[in-house]
DNA sequence: AAATTGACCACAG
DNA sequence: CCTGTGGCCAATT
């Protein structure tokens, strides 16, 4: 398993009504310090394989650039769709909605 | 085919 | 406390 398939099922396990960040993605991938592939695999972003990458938000909470998506209103518009409400900035309340990462229980 | 960059995070100074 | 470097894997040029 490639780390960047990991990946795409970590975030594919994305509770619905929640966010995750990048760090933890990648820490329950097996790397804490690949944080960097979880972005580089939401950038290709396949939304072939059904990847909710505005469920996933970097460490501050904070959504994507107006590089991703085609804009960070789509991003917001999806969350608040799922119950989670952003900032007009595009914060997120982290630590209300961040994902425990226990649900699926990673061995 | 090789080198560099990239939706980032964590540790060290 | 804040700034700086290291590091991971894949994609892009």
């Amino acid at each position: 398993m490639n780390f960047f398939e990991t990946v795409y099922t970590m975030v594919s396990k994305i509770p619905r009504g929640r966010v995750a960040t990048y760090g933890q993605i990648a820490r329950l991938a097996g790397n804490p310090r690949a944080s960097r592939i979880v972005g580089c695999a939401l950038h290709t972003c396949p939304a072939s394989s059904g990847i909710p990458c505005h469920r996933v938000v970097n460490r501050e909470g904070r959504l994507a650039p107006a590089d991703a998506f085609g804009g960070p209103e789509v991003q917001r518009s999806l969350l608040e769709a799922e119950g989670v409400p952003v900032s007009g900035e595009g914060c997120v309340d982290l630590k209300n909605y961040c994902w425990d990462g226990r649900e699926h229980a990673p061995e």
